[in-house]
DNA sequence: TTATTGATGCAATAATGATGCATTAACATT
DNA sequence: AATGTTAATGCATCATTATTGCATCAATAA
C-alpha cells in the first residue's frame, strides 16, 4: 500500500475518533481497491489469519456507525461492505444509491449515478432509510458468454 | 379455519403439484391472516411443536419456488415471507412492489400500491428481479406515540 | 390395496453474528 | 522516554438462521 494512502486512512480513522490500528488500516485498504462491495466473508478469507473474526466484525460495524462504509445486503441476507462517498458522516449518510448483485459472481456493485427514485408513501409511515438492490446478470458476466 | 379457505388452499397446492398436506395448509392459513409479511421465526413460534423446523425451511422455499409466496429480506437480513397476488406463478413472479420494515415493531408491509418505479442502468447490466425495502417508522407505531 | 413418489422428522453441520472477559496496544500526559 | 488510561483485540462461548443426508411416513395413483 502507498505512503499516501496510509496517509489518507489514517487521517480518515483519526478524523473519526478512532485510533488508526494495523487492522483498521488493513481494512480500509481492501475495501478502498475493490471495485464492488465486499463481503465479511471475503475479508475474512483474506485477513482471517491476522485479523480475529470478531474483531473483523467490530471494525465493519464501527465503521459504518461512523459513516466510513456503508452495508448493503445482498440476496442471500449477507451483508457487503463499500467505502462511503466522503459526503457521509455519522450522522448524514447519503448512500441511497441503487446496488446491483449479479446472480452469477455474487457480486455487488454500487450504481452511485443510480439514485433511488422519491417514492409516494401512504401518510403515517415515516421513512428514514431506502435499500434498493436489482439483481440479474452484471456487464462482467454478460460479456464473459 | 373456515372450510371453503381450506378448500381455496388445497386447491392451490393441488395446482402447484403439490400435495395436501396438514403442514402446508397450516402456513398457508396462517400466512393469509397476517396483514404483514411473516418471519421464519415468528412461524417457528406459531407452528415449532407441530411442524419440524426444517419442514418448516422446506415449505417455505418449495411455496416460493412455486410463486405462492415470495420472500422479503428486512434490515437484518432475515427472510420474510407473504402470499402472492394471484397473477404470479412458478415462472413468472410479480411481487415487484415496494416493502416497508418497521424499525419499531420490526414488521415488514407490503405496499402493494407502491411500485418500484423504473430504473436508467447502464448497458450491459441485465436486470431479473428488484428489491426495494424502505425502513423508518410504521403507521400503528406513529399513532402508538 | 398396494406401490410409488413426495413429504416429513431427526441428527448433524455450516454460516453469520453477538457477548463477556482478559490481554494488549495506542495515545496523551507527564 | 516512561507511564497511565482508554480503546481495541483475541479467545471462548453461545445464538440464530439455514442446509444436507438419511430413514420413515403419508398422499395420491395404479
Amino acid at each position: 500500500m502507498e505512503q499516501n494512502e496510509t496517509q489518507q486512512y489514517e487521517d480518515l480513522l483519526v478524523k473519526n475518533g478512532l485510533k488508526r490500528t494495523g487492522a483498521r488500516l488493513q481494512v480500509l485498504d481492501i475495501l478502498s481497491h475493490r471495485e464492488s462491495a465486499t463481503s465479511q466473508p471475503y475479508l475474512e478469507n483474506v485477513v482471517g489469519k491476522e485479523i480475529d473474526r470478531v474483531t473483523l466484525y467490530r471494525i465493519l460495524k464501527t465503521f459504518e456507525e461512523k459513516g466510513i462504509i456503508h452495508r448493503v445486503l445482498d440476496n442471500h441476507g449477507t451483508a457487503n461492505y463499500a467505502i462511503c462517498s466522503n459526503s457521509c458522516s455519522e450522522h448524514n449518510h447519503h448512500d441511497e444509491h441503487v446496488h446491483f448483485n449479479c446472480n452469477n459472481c455474487l457480486r455487488v456493485y454500487c450504481l452511485d449515478d443510480v439514485k433511488i427514485p422519491a417514492l409516494k408513501i401512504e401518510k403515517g409511515f415515516q421513512i428514514a432509510d431506502m435499500n434498493l438492490v436489482v439483481s440479474g446478470i452484471c456487464k462482467d458476466c454478460n460479456k464473459a458468454n
